[in-house]
RNA sequence: GCGGACGUGGCGGAAUUGGUAGACGCGCUGGAUUUAGGUUCCAGUAUUUUAGGAUGUGAGAGUUCAAGUCUCUCCGUCCGCACCA
């Protein structure tokens, strides 16, 4: 072997050995162990970057580590093709978007290569390829047929750079998630999948998932927003009109003075026929859309619309009114106000001098004619209610409403249903048609797929799809028809992606149910937070859905999910004159000085030597220029060493904080690794273990050793602790590299350790552990090879350190023989200097020991 | 406003079950090698000190023989949701 590590002449060779031999191609075996290891597939945007590389390393560890126990894993890799920036991008190079995302996967499916990650390459796919989304349509149209499909005429979320709608999910602060630009309120037809359906199972489901983050769920749980109350009819004063409204707060109905409609309730649009001042206000509510955080501090405002409702239970007459924060799209778009016990109903009603009633009582220091009383207690002022407690006032109340048939208990969610409509071109198409008398059917079978043309040009303002007035036209029945021009939300793709995996070539089916069962569920999925919510709640729909049609048997898609943090970079910047900050990158700045904070408080730019300032840590991103080039890093250091250094230098879940020195130093430890199996190599043959006699110096090696196996077979495979692992093993390499090799048992042991660390390195970085395996391994490749085990005998103690301590501080550390006794060891501890002169002038209380660990003498 | 996570040296971070606080790495200091720089190797590196110790994990209290770890109050940072009736 070469004496020097040298990453640039291994590890493209090795990437071809894996290429060859079909290292990682992954085949059902039975009665042996699956393990199913996920990343999230990436959107081919041109080029990896840092965010990939660790996501991709995370799983990659993972994979191989699982691989080394023994399992039958399957990793595979592919493309979330379909996207709006392939769009943008085809606009500006006037290019077909599809010519420009073919090339993007292509260069990246090199640079994954070029990071040395496990996929099975022969279950890649493209998800804007017709042999995926064909079975995405048919999809579609099963769920049509089940009545979980339909289209609503509904006001959608329109982005106005991107001439699209968007899903409430994608609005974030009132802003389009890609453009950034104020979302407007516009009113097309839509296709919806009814999510709402499965809220409970989705919700409930949440509690099988034990390896999930804790703030995963409970984010879903949030967005998924549960609540029990009851739903009650107020009918309209002198009309036959009605309306209903629901409340968690059954226990405070007597307490309404008024109730408040939505501005866009029918009763409320109708009404404003005949009233100018409220059709006014409905009208500035629909224009004045501000962001949702503006909205919840916004002014709560209202118009009377003349309207009496009569209240249900004692049939007394409360005005209606139309206010502006009532939501239309919650509940059904009315509420009942209790300005006594709501807050928000209080300043309203104070605002507009509606009457207050106090129906609860409240707590001491509550006073009804300052704020209201929220709290829940017993019912005054409530007739034959008064007493009762919420839940005996909620039981009564509602059993009063339901006998009456006025009102039901009912449960309440927050999330929507899930419109998949887009109006952009790069997409599937929605396998839909429009017949000539306006019914809408689903495409039949035999005509699917219904291909997006892919030899296009893009004007930039309309989808060439919907601009081609040939595409649409078809027949349906011998009747002509016309195809539905919107695509899917590209969620659809990758709602079920992780299925398509199992079969990518199955061309009779979706999936192939055999395969699927054997894989599935995903065993460890590792992604970005960003999808807490949105990415994951559909891919456990589409999972559940996808159970409903018979093609798999499990409840849920993944198992165990982890979640990586961000990766952070310097930021540099300059102050243009105009005020406006100049981002440089931070590979072009020359750092100068620093604080004891270790804050940057000089640096110059290396391409004109002008002063530049720190901004400090933030999120690597094109904004802010301060992107590593993950290429570049791997032409300097190799694969390897970028590996490593992602691993180490942050827990998974945390911000990573990238550092050109420590990646130095993790370039450094692996020319050390290097170094000591080159140097074992040129000692000579070791003999096996078993024939040489082990030294006391020997022993407390392999003791280490095998600590060390210990500890970082845990941190890897239970904790996903990577950066204590590899600390670890950095530790044992300390040891290792104070090891003499002159011996036969130093060879022996060396032999041993030297091994052990190659194959614990190899998930981490599998290109320098193949090639030393070659050298210091028993035959065969590293990647077939087996974890090392630990040997119990090996980490038995002689003697055991104890520390003794008096009043709980510090005071000596004694050596005793592991088969002490605590009488032996106090024994000890009160022969040593340090621990007499503390307790000679006191009386001994209490001795604390715990065995072989510690001794804690109490005396005053 | 609601929910969640977190707060430890100059920096990233470790301490898994309440039991030696600061593993490992970066940086820094000194030394060896070298014409020099770089590389590599060795030693040191929480604060303070009268060199015995004392202090120290955001602040304050509490429980305990023993608290970074458990309890309470407060402060701060980050993330998510946000007029949800």
């Amino acid at each position: 072997m070469e004496s020097i590590y040298n990453p640039q002449s291994i590890e493209q060779k090795i990437q071809q050995n894996w290429t060859d031999n079909k290292t990682f191609v992954a085949k059902e075996i039975p009665n042996k162990e699956k393990f199913y290891c996920l990343s999230m597939f990436p959107y081919p945007s041109g080029r990896l970057h840092m965010g990939h590389v660790r996501n991709y390393t995370l799983g990659d560890v993972i994979s191989r580590y699982q691989r080394l126990q023994g399992k039958n894993v399957m990793q595979p890799m592919g493309w979330d093709a379909f996207g709006l920036p392939a769009e943008n991008a085809a606009i500006k190079n006037k290019a077909a978007p599809a010519k420009w995302t073919y090339e993007n996967i292509d260069y990246m499916r090199n640079q994954l290569k070029s990071l040395g990650f496990g996929y099975d390459w022969n279950r890649e796919f493209a998800t804007c390829k017709p042999d995926y989304y064909r079975w995405e349509q048919w999809f579609f149209t099963q769920l049509f047929e089940k009545g979980l499909v339909y289209k609503k005429n509904a006001t959608v979320n329109w982005d106005p750079v991107d001439q699209t709608v968007l899903a409430n999910e994608q609005v974030i602060d009132g802003r389009g998630w890609r453009s950034g630009a104020k979302v407007e309120r516009k009113e097309i037809p839509q296709w919806f999948i009814k999510i709402t359906d499965y809220a409970e199972e989705l919700l409930n489901d949440l509690d099988q998932l034990e390896d999930w983050p804790e703030q995963v769920k409970t984010m879903q749980r949030n967005w998924i927003g549960r609540s029990e109350g009851v739903e009650m009819t107020f009918a309209v004063s002198d009309s036959n009109e009605s309306f209903d409204i629901y409340t968690t707060r059954p226990d405070t109905l007597m307490g309404v003075t008024y109730v408040a409609l939505a501005a866009q309730h029918p009763l409320a649009l109708k009404a404003a026929e005949t009233n100018v001042e409220l059709a006014t206000f409905i009208a500035s509510c629909k224009n004045n859309k501000a962001t949702e955080a503006d909205m919840a501090t916004m002014e709560k405002l209202g118009v009377d619309t003349g309207l009496k409702a009569i209240h249900p239970l004692t049939g007394e007459l409360v005005p209606v009114w139309a206010a502006n924060f009532v939501l239309m799209d919650y509940g059904s778009g009315a509420v009942m106000s209790v300005p006594g016990h709501d807050q928000r109903d209080y300043e309203f009603a104070t605002k507009y001098g509606l009457d207050i009633k106090q129906v609860i009582i409240g707590s001491e220091g509550d006073d009804i004619n300052v704020a209201a009383i929220t709290e829940k207690s017993s019912l005054i002022n409530s007739g034959e209610f008064d007493g009762l407690d919420f839940d005996a006032a909620t039981k009564a109340i509602s059993e009063k409403l339901t006998s009456s048939g006025k009102g039901k208990i009912t449960v309440n969610y927050r999330l929507r249903d899930w419109g998949v409509s887009r109006q952009r071109y790069w997409g599937t198409p929605i396998p839909m048609l429009t017949l000539e008398n306006g019914e809408s059917v689903p495409v039949p079978e035999d005509q699917l797929p219904v291909i997006l043309p892919e030899d296009v040009v893009m004007d930039g303002v309309k989808s060439p799809i919907k601009a081609d007035a040939e595409w649409a036209k078809t027949t349906y029945n011998g009747q002509p028809a016309l195809h539905e021009t919107d695509t899917f939300d590209t969620f659809m793709e990758s709602s079920w992606y992780y299925a398509r995996y199992c079969s990518p070539d199955h061309d009779t089916g979706m999936l192939d149910p055999e395969k699927a069962n054997y894989w599935l569920p995903v065993d460890q999925y590792v992604g970005g937070i960003e999808h807490a919510i949105l990415h994951l709640l559909y891919s456990r729909f589409f999972h559940k859905l996808l159970r409903d049609v018979g093609l798999v048997n499990s409840d849920e898609p993944f198992k165990s999910l982890l979640c990586q943090g961000m990766v952070l970079a310097e930021t540099y910047y300059r102050e243009e004159s105009n005020g406006a900050q100049t981002w440089i990158a931070p590979t072009d700045v020359t750092v100068e000085e620093r604080d004891e904070k270790g804050a940057v408080t000089k640096a110059i730019s290396k391409l004109d030597g002008l002063p530049v300032l720190s901004a400090g840590m933030s999120k690597m991103s094109k904004s802010k220029n301060n992107g590593i080039d993950p290429q570049e890093v791997i032409n300097q250091f190799g694969a390897d060493t970028v590996r490593l250094f992602i691993m180490f230098t942050s827990p998974p879940e945390q911000t990573l904080e990238w550092s050109d020195t420590g990646v130095e130093g993790a370039h450094r430890f692996l020319k050390r690794v290097w170094k000591l199996a080159f140097d074992f190599t040129q000692a000579g043959a070791a003999p096996a273990l078993a024939d040489v006699t082990l030294e006391a110096k020997h022993k407390n090696l392999r003791r280490e050793l095998h600590k060390t196996i210990a500890k970082v077979s845990d941190d890897i495979g239970r904790r996903n602790t990577f950066n204590t692992a590899i600390a670890a093993i950095m530790e044992l390499m300390n040891h290792l590299a104070k090891a003499t090799l002159e011996s036969d048992a130093d060879k022996a042991v060396m032999k041993e350790a030297v091994q052990a660390v190659v194959l614990m390195l190899t998930p981490i970085t599998p290109h320098l552990s193949h090639e030393l395996w070659s050298s210091i391994g028993d035959g065969g490749d590293v990647e077939e090879a087996s974890w090392p085990v630990v040997d119990e005998a090996a980490l038995v103690q002689d003697e055991k350190l104890v520390i003794v301590q008096v009043n709980g501080k510090l005071r000596s550390k004694i050596t005793v023989a592991a088969s002490a006794s605590q009488e032996d060891v106090e024994k000890l501890a009160m022969s040593e200097e340090n621990v007499v002169k503390f307790v000679e002038d006191k009386t001994i209380r209490k001795i604390i020991y715990v065995a072989g660990k510690l001794l804690n003498i109490v005396a005053n």
